[in-house]
DNA sequence: TTTACTGCAAATATTTTGCAATATC
DNA sequence: GATATTGCAAAATATTTGCAGTAAA
């Protein structure tokens, strides 16, 4: 991620904790980095595996906690596409793509689709403010494909 | 659901036992009887207790692997909205709505929207066949808005 | 007759919770 | 100094698995 593109959110975050009277943890700006570090899709038995590489020590009930507060503050998409564990990332990647999801490998590849996107911006609804979209597509991988036809099932 | 529908979809549901040579026993029939009585989402508790109602019992066991059988012929949709439990729905009804999340209280609201559903059977994807897609969008039912404005936060 | 399927109970995995210690404001 | 946050361990919850018995093909 751009240096840039990294302070700009974490000001982001600064500025929710403010808000929220919530507190600057050390942990809190810890997890955070890590996440940041993420390209795409991370959980938080990686994301813990990562702060413990990195000699940084917190308990679960922290990493879940930040969580939480990352998502409540809208930096952070939760998705639960496999059943567990739940995964996330950071809402800035996630706008701008959707997902095709392998039914059969549960395998997850990520497609930039900006005229979606743009759709998506346009919609309005009644009675709800939306905040950020996510698509899944369900489907065959083609390795999965391929396997299915030798099979002949 | 009305009764014609009800025997077309049950007619996919042994069509696709007999292709994949698997078993159709008593169980997973009750089991797909009962999910179509339910009018949207469900999880594998309610399926349960309205079966326990219903005097049919199976086992915790049975009920999964039935509902993987579902999902796999693609009757089923499989939705992982909220972290747990898993919460599904039959596909008939996924393909016509999109999914109005409340990112506060966790509430769903179902949207229809065929628009969205003719742009999303365009979609043309490289080594991937789509099968069916979920739409969520996240964002604050009007009943969090207004407490959330209430509370100043 | 073969073996896929079922029920039960135990195991697994993730997430949540209680509480004392600590650090932020 | 008040209290939000943390770490640890235990608890809660959903889902999966092993295995013996049962029933579909």
């Amino acid at each position: 991620m751009e240096a840039k593109v990294y302070t700009e959110i974490r000001a982001l975050f600064t500025e929710y904790l403010t808000e929220k009277k919530l507190r600057k943890t050390e942990e809190r700006y810890a997890i955070f980095k890590e996440i940041c570090a993420f390209p795409g899709h991370f959980d938080v038995c990686m994301l813990s595996d990562r702060l413990e590489q990195d000699n940084f020590h917190v308990s679960k009930a922290t990493l879940y906690n930040t969580l939480d507060v990352l998502v409540d503050a809208g930096l952070v998409v939760r998705h639960q596409i496999t059943v567990q564990p739940v995964q996330y990332e950071l809402r800035i990647y996630a706008d701008t793509h959707l997902h095709l999801v392998c039914t059969r490998c549960g395998g997850i590849r990520e497609l930039r689709n900006s005229a979606l996107k743009a759709d998506m911006r346009n919609l309005k609804v009644s009675r709800f403010t939306p905040e950020y979209y996510c698509l899944y597509v369900y489907g065959l991988c083609s390795k999965c494909k391929f396997k299915l036809q030798r099979s002949g099932k």
